[in-house]
RNA sequence: GGAGAGGUGGCCGAGUGGUCGAAGGCGCAGCACUGGAAAUGCUGUAUAGGGGCAACUCUAUCGAGGGUUCGAAUCCCUCCCUCUCCGCCA
């Protein structure tokens, strides 16, 4: 959510950053809102205090002995009762004026970061660095992309997955079961290691989660809601971390919180029908463990890089070829003011997909979900500040499989895998009667 | 699902109509004492929004919303949540 401040005090540089993102909106209207609003405020929290005022002097009066059908005590009790009709009057116009503007507020995006690059599209993201060789299929070779690679290894159902749910859901076996939760186990002792909190939060989420990282209300139809509760399959671990300190207020001393958790997530991908059809990229369901980070607003834009460095850690970990992207003001998402993408180098397609999306939000979250810190100095507060939070796929599970199988396929049909996953899945090759 | 209890500050916990933003304790911070520490003593310790250079001051907030009243943490209604016991269940 943006600041009602800034709003009310300079709606031409709000609009100018949404210019930015590529929104046009006028606020004129909105800052007249806000400004009635703070109107109406002051005037209703003068006559409160006139209200109060006769409280306490009828309460003196009878106190010293003063009767109640005094005449003077009857006039101030009617002198109150004209008071509380008119705070009421006011405040009722006060709250329906919060009411639209939260609700309009709600739908704006965060505004880009400084330091975004301006761009329209896709097309005018920057790419910021390349790791890694990508395979390239020698003379007289046919990399095999992933679903086909599982399909002739028969460690994935497809159509019996359409059986048991519907299209873009798939059901491991086997070996390709046992990688993946490999993969999960793998991911979280890394970021463990860096320092990382491991959370294994509800995968249901209420609205009003939702609506605090910024997938409400805006984009209900992209997720999955249950029937009969106030309820949602989390599509991403992003929205249970950010209000797992919803409502707070940290102690600034213990900042950055950094948490990793690995859920599934669910997404309807409305809007998607006939891309990525095959194959692991682009499911109802999948596994993805997720960096959070909590962290003071001054110290946000260090976080951001360190927080891309735990999730390119993972790659170069699974020696997976990738680049780093930094997307630019038009591609940003909802609650992003920055991002750099990752994308990993998938050699039998022969392209570069994202795999992880590590996003600054700023405020703008912390607003949404009322998260705070407090400095302290010598132990009196110095007030408080909205925290900043970050996020980033560290990594999508589903793809990084993909990644690797087509990165690490043999001319028998077979696999072999980074080292690093030894320990953890239990075999160098994949592919091979059961390890 | 059935029965009961309860939601007060960072935490525990008192308050049952009148300066109550709220006793007391714990915790935390500063100061004093100490060679240093512990113990002890004193002091200070919520958030949001307004006004003021500032000291300070006004308003709101005792789960949420509504009601009674000149005045509500306190009385009434509705809702939400938590806990305990029973049943069911991984």
């Amino acid at each position: 959510m943006l600041d009602q401040r800034l709003l009310r005090e300079n709606p031409e540089v709000m609009s100018e950053q949404l210019r930015r993102r590529g929104l046009e909106v006028d606020l004129r209207y909105l800052q007249a809102i806000a400004l009635r609003e703070r109107e109406l405020e002051e005037r209703r929290s003068a006559l409160q205090a006139e209200g109060n005022r006769i409280g306490r002097e009828v309460g003196q009066r009878l106190r010293s002995g003063g009767r109640p059908d005094d005449p003077e005590v009857l006039a101030l009790k009617e002198e109150g009762n004209r008071v509380k009709r008119s705070v009421a009057e006011l405040e009722e116009e006060e709250k329906e004026l919060e009411r639209r503007l939260r609700e309009r507020l709600l739908e704006f995006p965060n505004v880009p970061s400084a330091q975004t690059p301006a761009g329209t599209s896709e097309a005018d993201n920057v790419v910021v660095k390349l790791w890694g060789e990508p395979r390239r299929p020698s003379a007289g070779e046919a990399l095999k992309e992933h679903w086909q690679i599982l399909e002739d290894l028969k460690l994935i159902e497809t159509e019996r997955s359409v059986r048991i749910a519907q299209s873009r859901f798939v059901t491991l076996l086997g070996q390709a079961a046992r990688l993946e939760r490999a993969l999960i186990a793998f991911m979280l002792d890394l970021h463990g290691q860096r320092g990382y909190r491991e959370v294994l939060p509800p995968i249901l989420v209420n609205s009003a989660s939702l609506t605090g990282s910024g997938q409400l209300p805006k984009f209900a139809e992209e997720s999955f809601k249950c029937a009969d509760d106030d309820l949602w399959l989390t599509p991403t671990a992003e929205v249970p971390l950010t209000s797992l300190h919803r409502d707070e207020v940290l102690d600034a001393s213990q900042l950055p919180l950094r948490y990793v958790a690995h859920t599934p997530c669910f997404r309807r991908e409305a809007g998607s029908y006939g891309r990525d059809t095959r194959g692991l990229i682009r499911l109802h369901q999948f596994n993805k463990v997720e960096l959070y980070w909590f962290c003071h607003p001054e110290a946000s834009d260090a976080a951001h890089e360190r927080l891309t460095r735990d999730a390119e850690n993972v790659l170069e970990s699974l020696e997976l070829p990738y680049r780093r992207m930094e997307l630019c003001t038009g591609d940003l998402g909802f609650s992003a003011a920055r991002t750099y993408d990752l994308e990993v180098w998938l050699a039998g397609a022969g392209a570069y997909r994202e795999i992880s999306s590590c996003s600054t939000c700023g405020d703008f979250q912390a607003r949404r979900s009322n998260i705070r810190c407090k400095d302290m100095d010598k132990g009196k507060s110095k007030g408080t500040r909205l925290v900043h939070t970050l996020n980033g796929s560290g990594l999508a599970v589903g793809r990084t499989m993909a990644a690797l199988l087509e990165a690490g396929q043999q001319a028998d049909g077979t696999v072999r895998l980074p080292s690093a996953l030894v320990p953890y899945f239990g075999a160098e090759v994949l592919g091979r009667p059961s390890p």
